[in-house]
DNA sequence: GGCGGCAACGTAAACGTTTTCATGGCGACA
DNA sequence: TGTCGCCATGAAAACGTTTACGTTGCCGCC
């Protein structure tokens, strides 16, 4: 009956009297409008879709909460696919969710323009995460990994080290470009003179210690470490300790992402902060906005700030001595706050 | 038209030569089909629901990849929802996930049978996770918190610590409901003599501090403490730590749910690993198999091992060094192990 | 050669909403 | 008091698929 679904949805055009009639009939009946039903009509399925490589940790966790919070928020369903390896395989997924999703979070290691137009139709609205395409089509979120590994470049040179190595993450990643991107500019306008030094890594543990063992086998050692991830800066800090060298006296070591693991390892690991929660809930609120204004082409590139957390790796913590002091208000894990903000 | 349903589903009353004409049309057209109204006559939405708490970290992420993994090899959607701090919250999303998920993989904090009987259509197939409920409508499948806690209590008690001193979870927790009754049960029968040591904690991190700050101020301090989870014996480790209590000769340590932090904080935390992704995997896959037979009452409890993992902080590591020599091979994280088996 | 049966294919109904449109009633204004 | 118009309400169409059912044509057997 059309009063019904006047009286459950908007109300307007349906007396006050015969609207709360029927809500207490629909009540009392435990009445639930079939969702599919709607969907065919209305053409809206107040569903988005999340389409993320096959990634672990706290990473993923911390995403998915966003995004999930902001849905939740804005009364959409969120509909994940997550650990795709292969092109193939993401296409797949990317297809699999035609029609079930209004529109698409998309982040993934195999995007590219091409990727996107065989598989993506241009009727669905997407925001695309961590990406480097820059298609006119799609609205882009980026973190600041340029500036983010910039400022910490520049803060291990302030702090007085002469030169600064880096250990670089995987070739085709973007973020990992990016970082490295940001180093090599630090480095040009801040040691100007001191020799670029990039040695091979993958964003995983062991390869930053292999690179760590390379280091410390040099005749001349750096006096500073920049890792692409903190993962890799943990590796290269075990490797340190397993060499019996210093940090952050005789090499100061930062890394990247704050991974929870960061504080715990000893010395505490300085690194770039990354509000990941915060990265989420802002891909979902950019694509909401997309399905709530389809007319302007959404065509946009944002990027998330990222903070230098200092810690004791890098020789400038506050607290300089060699216990590692647990502080329990400095140690709150970064999505709280980032829940907040 | 009924052919092209006939060619691209099941093909059966339809000439190979038809079909074929009809699939190449079909991908020529890009026709997708379209989900919502497949919905709504078939009455299958090939989707599941998770209902998730709101839940930090690893745990968290290394649940939804079992699950999502399991789901795409049984072409299944995943519409997933966490964060959810109060029971009405939890109610709302499993209200508004009616008719959109053919199941439902529950787990939250605010289960009981009552609150299900409410929320939840009999109609609706469940698998419930980590919870109490012992009703005769749901499948449950838990991890074995039980075993694992008696498991590595019994551990310490052999490896010659006198007594073992528990730290407690939240008072409402299954979970640590399920913890301790595994180290009374141990006690009682390995260490029968040893008074049962029981201070509370709330499973964070300060919590584990505070008690063992307040287990060094003792008299008469334990010869080993079992906390109910990794973070608070993280916490109780830094207390240790900073009170200059030597671990493991001096206080052995103990955690559960083997969180990546456990290998990173010095010395290595001994702990028990649960296989979360099978969790997740195990979960999907009952729930999977309550969709195809529905006719079977699905009234189960399952218990899923869990192993107990001796590093450094029970003193029975194979390597008694006191420096960390990192072994990359035995470090894998469990969740590689555990996808593959 | 005719008839019966079977297989392929098309027609139409059904799923449960939303939405448009028509109808009727009531109030207001002339 | 009559007419106009608006508003509440109900009837019906539409969304795009699946499926039950009917029709047609072909083949085989009598």
């Amino acid at each position: 009956m059309a009063s019904v679904s006047r009286a459950l949805n908007g109300g307007r055009g349906v007396t006050a009297e015969t609207s709360e009639r029927i809500r207490e009939a629909a009540a009392r009946l435990r009445y639930m409008p079939h969702a599919a039903a709607r969907m065919l009509i209305t053409r809206r399925t107040n569903t988005v879709g999340a389409l993320l490589p096959d990634l672990y940790g706290e990473f993923f966790s911390e995403l998915i909460r966003g995004i999930d919070l902001a849905a939740r928020a804005r009364g959409l369903h969120l509909l994940v696919s997550s650990s795709h390896d292969g092109a193939e395989d993401a296409a797949a997924a990317l297809r699999s969710m035609q029609g079930r999703v209004d529109g698409l979070l998309i982040m993934s290691a195999h995007l590219d323009t091409a990727f996107l137009h065989a598989n993506l139709p241009a009727s669905v609205p997407a925001v695309l995460l961590n990406s480097g395409v820059k298609s006119a089509s799609y609205a882009v979120l980026n973190i600041d990994n340029y500036g983010g590994a910039y400022a910490m470049v520049r803060h291990l040179l302030e702090a007085g080290r002469a030169d600064v190595t880096f250990i670089a993450g995987p070739a085709g990643n973007f973020d990992a470009q990016q970082r490295e991107l940001g180093y090599r500019a630090a480095m040009a306008k801040y040691a100007p003179h001191a020799p670029l030094d990039v040695v091979a890594g993958d964003f995983n543990e062991e390869s930053g210690y292999l690179a760590g063992q390379q280091l410390v086998a040099r005749k001349q050692r750096p006096s500073a470490v920049f890792a692409a991830n903190d993962m890799m800066a943990v590796g290269c800090l075990y490797a340190f300790k397993d060499a019996g060298v210093d940090v952050p006296r005789e090499i100061a070591l930062a890394g990247f992402d704050d991974i929870p693991i960061a504080r715990y390892v000893t010395p505490p690991l300085s690194t770039v902060r990354v509000r990941i929660v915060d990265l989420g809930r802002s891909a979902l609120e950019q694509l909401a906005a997309m399905l709530e204004e389809p007319r302007q082409d959404a065509a946009s590139i944002h990027t998330l700030d990222c903070e230098i957390v200092t810690r004791e790796t890098c020789g400038a913590a506050r607290q300089p001595t060699t216990t590692t002091g647990k502080v329990f208000d400095s140690g709150r894990r970064p999505s709280d706050t980032g829940g907040k903000s």
